[in-house]
DNA sequence: CCTACGTGCTTCGAATTCGAAGAGCGTGGA
DNA sequence: TCCACGCTCTTCGAATTCGAAGCACGTAGG
């Protein structure tokens, strides 16, 4: 848009165009790469990567729902493929038997170390490789913070019937 | 570099995780937004403000797909989409008879103008907010090389299918 | 003119995604 | 105890997405 459009300038415009298709085509390279190399989605390796990284490698599905940015019922498909794959188990919580204790097997375990040095070499080759250490550190500063803020902003929750308008 | 062999250090891991869910939030945040305000989809709405800001408000798809994230095959579809709701239309290009353009309609610019203050409210509040002036300039300064970089490395095209071989 | 190959777009089938609705467990108040 | 409500997860239908294959046009070489 050449145009100031109706409130952000240039400056804002470019910065809000380069994110979002830099986030796009990083999770489009990632993507393609995990799904050649170990048969897994985006999404699929994020669980399984939460997984590992979580003490005991355990967590409840809510809790992977909220460090994944991702639908409750898209959770629950994938974990499904991921269970039939052997990758994951599900049990239901000797705690709250509402919910489901998700588990990376062994097998699991396996993927992901297996993947994951393609994986971080496709990330520093798009997005470090054009970056210097003053950059990273301000990326991630900057990022870190707006990340939050996003957070903190309830983005799901706070929607009171969408294209329902209040002018009665 | 406490961590040579896995290949990425906190540091940039923090920056990579950080970059994926603000892009991924945003992208959603916004899309919910021009779902309600003027029932479009993300891509729908990039596709008319690509036209809108093209010379003569037309594009040829080639060039839609060159600057949307987006398969050929999906643009095509939210095409007729848009098509269908007469805010664009298309034709056979004049040059060329396999090209195809498109060409937003007086009611295609009046939608996107309808939009576009709530789309760009959003965008402030939920990425600028949270930033100083400092910030912006430095993060549209990485971002902008780092896109320049990862269009110039060859994404889709230079896939040699793992395990593939001419035939014949 | 005719053939071979490259380009631009659409069609097709399969997979993935979402929100809404449904089912089961837990908690607090009468 | 019993009921109402909230939380967690799954199922369901519809929409969207992708890559591969197909179709039509354009260009180069004989």
């Amino acid at each position: 848009m050449s145009e100031p459009a109706a409130g952000l300038n240039s400056e804002q415009l470019g910065a809000y165009f380069a994110l979002i298709e830099v986030g796009s085509l990083l999770q489009y390279a990632v993507d393609e790469h995990l799904r050649a190399d170990g048969d897994l989605s985006y999404v699929q390796f994020q669980i399984l990567a939460r997984l590992v990284d979580a003490p005991d490698g355990r967590l409840r599905m809510t809790d992977l729902a909220d460090g994944v940015v991702y639908s409750r019922s898209g959770l629950t498909y994938q974990a499904g493929l991921l269970d039939k794959r052997g990758l994951i188990t599900r049990a239901p919580s000797a705690d709250d038997e509402r919910s489901v204790m998700v588990t990376v097997t062994g097998a699991g375990r396996e993927l992901v170390a297996r993947v994951l040095p393609g994986h971080v070499e496709r990330v520093r080759e798009l997005l470090f490789a054009s970056m210097t250490e003053a950059d990273l550190a301000g990326l991630g500063s900057i990022l870190g913070r707006v990340r939050d803020h996003m957070r903190a902003v309830p983005p799901r929750s706070a929607k009171p019937r969408a294209g329902r308008k209040r002018t009665g």
